[in-house]
DNA sequence: ATGAAAGCGCTAACAT
DNA sequence: ATGTTAGCGCTTTCAT
């Protein structure tokens, strides 16, 4: 299997040159008479050469691999995100290392960690868990970072980020269903995901507050930072019967995955969407379209928020200066949202 | 920001000791005595020294990391196959480098080749468009391979595999149409996964052909194979209506997004699903169960395949001998496909 | 235009 | 138990 790599002293023994005219040759060196350099590389290929990029990499003192920290792959949300990174990333040489996290931040420091020995030249990390306090402990990481959706409070300035205005996502969600003629509008989010839960409570509350509609604690929902095992799914399916009770017309939920999950517990409790309660989601995911009725969403722009790290990333390695980037969702509406039915909806209150 | 890395030659000098010494005892060698082993740990981590991982690399001549090709990273099912293959070589120690190919034969060498240039200690290729004859131009990769659900007819005998069983997974599927009492059944397919799709098609010939069920070219739709800039989606929702025409009661998809895209021109067309047409699909992604109605699909283990082709390439490394694996898929039965319902159909037939 | 030699950071065989 | 030396495969001065 693995008979001995060939390697360029191979070829200068064969070529009767040395080998860092071969070195030189295979690069294009413009020292290199145009005649050696052709019969070099002609023995190269006939020698079925491939250049060990460990070697470069130890003496280049660059790997052209970056690393990307994601909480799971199979995530669809972070799935085309890396798609995104991976496709600006090949188109300039660079390799990337993928590892999840979890969302624990154990895992996340140790996959960078990894990175870090493997010397990679640069680092994305989606969701990070990374704040302040820890700082001292990663300053030394010296390896230019980006944050994709960082869920730390206070970053450290150290690092770079690109993130999604959480805030106008919900703003954008909640002005719809005002726009449809809701008035009692819940929210329904996650324990464990303590800053974009947070911007996107604030946005619902913020429109709410310009609209002057009435709040309650009754119509807000969060799962139980430790009830983190079951899947978003699962949180959006048991919570709704809480907002359905206080009696709310319109939900928003933290994302795509919660609002299937309200979907799902809609269908249990027999109430109809949209005629009966509207729902609108977040991010965007492929599966918002498809699921009945498909889903009003507010849209992340997934593919770009990984481009635009990765452009970032490249910048820092050219030692250009970059500025943070925050990108606006959008609203798509869809099924999942119509006008409030005041009528319809007390009728099914009654039934119950 | 790259103030240069401390070496094991750094803390040498510190300690007072030779570099060999130091590699030493980092890395437990019980030649060293218990308490400058330790003395030198402590410094190393005073001076926050992190290992050169490509410095090990090119002297172990082993890099800890294996190289993926998928054919997408979004694609659900791809990302969830992932998903098992990065746990278990997390687990093990290994990093992986993951590319995707897009179903291009092309960027499907290139990225084996940038592997190959990164030494990488094994390879993994979803969705392989390999086949017999690259192998010459591949055989020198001397690099242990799995493939995963090849797609190639005549597999080089020098890879090796884990795969589906397409044609078993079709045969399950339509049988348990004609469970339900369906005789007119199609097959809804794609033009642009050769080996898979001609499997599942003589799965489901055969399943027919078995029960004494007629057949007809009318019953069978596959997409041309230069359409395939189109999504998996919208094909399913452009043949259906084909088949629909031919009359039958039960369609078996080439896949689930096929499905989808099926169930989806159910809803233009306002046939019911599953009270008019039954619809199965295959590969058991997340986003089947939550179409409505959910899909009846035919499962692939896909945390499996992943974990299987892993476990694979580790026997390989360690120079065990191993057996090509094929796995079994299996039927869940959801909302999409019920008991026919004849008079129904005709009924819903005669309308049109 | 080409070769000799040093060195990237590490491991390991060979001294002692 | 520790130091010396020689690589791993490459790039890059510095000679010539």
């Amino acid at each position: 299997m693995s008979k001995r790599r060939i390697s360029i002293e191979d070829i200068a023994r064969r070529a009767g040159v040395s080998h860092s005219t071969v070195s030189r040759a295979l690069r294009d060196n413009s020292l290199i008479s145009p005649k050696v350099r052709e019969e070099i590389k002609q023995i190269a290929k006939e020698m079925n050469y491939v250049p060990n990029a460990i070697a470069q990499s130890l003496q280049n003192q660059r790997t052209n691999t970056i690393g990307v920290v994601v909480t799971s792959i199979a995530d669809p949300f972070y799935a085309e995100v890396v798609e995104g990174i991976e496709k600006v990333a090949k188109s300039t040489g660079l390799s990337v290392l993928l590892s999840a996290s979890h969302r624990d931040f154990e895992q996340e420091i140790a996959a960078i960690d990894t990175f870090h020995r493997r010397r990679v030249d640069g680092i994305l990390v989606a969701d990070s868990r990374i704040n302040k306090h820890h700082t001292k402990q990663l300053e030394q990481i010296a390896v230019p970072t980006v944050f994709i959706n960082s869920q730390t409070e206070d970053q450290p300035d150290i690092f770079h980020s690109v993130e999604i205005n959480d805030r106008l996502g919900a703003k954008l969600a909640v002005e719809h269903l005002i726009s449809l003629g809701h008035t009692s509008i819940g929210y329904l989010g996650v324990g464990d995901r303590s800053r974009s839960n947070q911007q996107r409570l604030e946005g619902y509350r913020m429109a709410l507050t310009e609209a002057g509609l009435p709040q309650s604690n009754n119509w807000v929902a969060i799962s139980d930072e430790d009830n983190v095992r079951i899947s978003d799914v699962a949180t959006g399916q048991q919570l709704l019967s809480k907002l359905v009770i206080a009696g709310v017309t319109g939900i928003f939920c933290y994302n795509d995955m919660i609002a299937i999950g309200a979907l799902l517990g809609c269908q249990e409790l027999g109430i109809s969407v949209p005629q009966d309660l509207s729902i609108v989601g977040f991010d965007g995911i492929a599966l918002s379209r498809y699921v009945t009725p498909p889903l009003t969403t507010i849209c992340q722009p997934m593919l770009e928020i990984g481009s635009s790290a990765m452009q970032m990333l490249l910048d820092l390695l050219e030692e250009k200066s970059v500025e943070n980037r925050v990108l606006s969702p959008f609203l798509v509406k869809r099924g999942s949202s119509a006008a409030v039915n005041k009528g319809r909806r007390q009728e099914a209150e009654g039934r119950r």
